[in-house]
DNA sequence: CTAGCTGCAAAACATTTGCATTTCG
DNA sequence: CGAAATGCAAATGTTTTGCAGCTAG
């Protein structure tokens, strides 16, 4: 976490880097989870307790719009985040709520084809497993 | 829409079929488009002017639960219905919201293999693109 | 008859916003 | 200094719930 790659980051788009931003930037890059807005606000009120939630919802929309964290829905009713790592989709255990990761290239291209197929150009996209362990009978 | 059909899946739960309950079925079957729970409330108000959202709300999430009708979420902060169809996939336009359902074979394969290779038995999954039209240079 | 449903209005929840005050550059 | 950001509390929009009365089976 280098605090001036990511003022040089906002300076460029004329956005200031304020101790809260830094704090909630931290808040999330430090986050081996995937935690949802409350939750990023009670680990920067670990560090300031000042900081309110509007605050942490305005720079997570922030963050996201400038691609430096990934917002998710997993479907329980709120938004969760994550910093910006390697392209990665998730499977949900929908016994246990533990999130895996994993990566796929084949994946990938077919998403290409199928948008190409329908004569689109993809700006995003979501893509989610859920389930549950599978059992050694 | 067969509601002897319903009444006798119903029945079998012990669920009752009720007048409001049947006319939220067919609001939701005769939809081509993939109705929000108000515009699945004006569309059964016009058939029945008594009939409340929390009915609508209560019943579009036993419905969900039956498998009857699918939910959606779009990203635009409500929930989505359709009557369960062929399995198929949405691609969301960014500039228009019209919605594309497309089939993929090759996808469905790929998903059920990445979940074997995790050691899990998929429930359900979620995959959304989201895209604009190609432009014709 | 009675367990299950309904309608209404109020509550719950996550998220957004208005505004006076503070802060970054 | 001035534009942009913050904190608070109030507003928003969707979905859920408590409860008294209603209905299917």
């Amino acid at each position: 976490m280098n605090r001036a790659l990511f003022e040089h980051l906002f300076a460029v788009k004329g956005i200031k880097m304020t101790e809260q931003r830094w704090i909630i930037i931290q808040a999330v890059g430090d986050s081996r989870d995937h935690p949802d807005a409350d939750q990023v606000t009670m680990r920067t009120k670990a560090i300031d307790p000042d900081i309110g939630i509007a605050t942490v919802y305005r720079t997570l929309t922030l963050l996201a719009d400038l691609d430096i964290i990934q917002q998710h829905d997993f479907g329980d009713g709120r938004a969760r985040y994550e910093i910006q790592n390697d392209h990665h989709h998730h499977l949900i255990d929908v016994d246990t709520g533990q999130i895996v990761e994993f990566k796929d290239a084949q994946l990938e291209e077919i998403k290409s084809r199928i948008a190409k197929e329908l004569g689109y150009d993809l700006t995003h996209h979501r893509l989610e497993l859920y389930g549950r362990k599978k059992q050694n009978l």
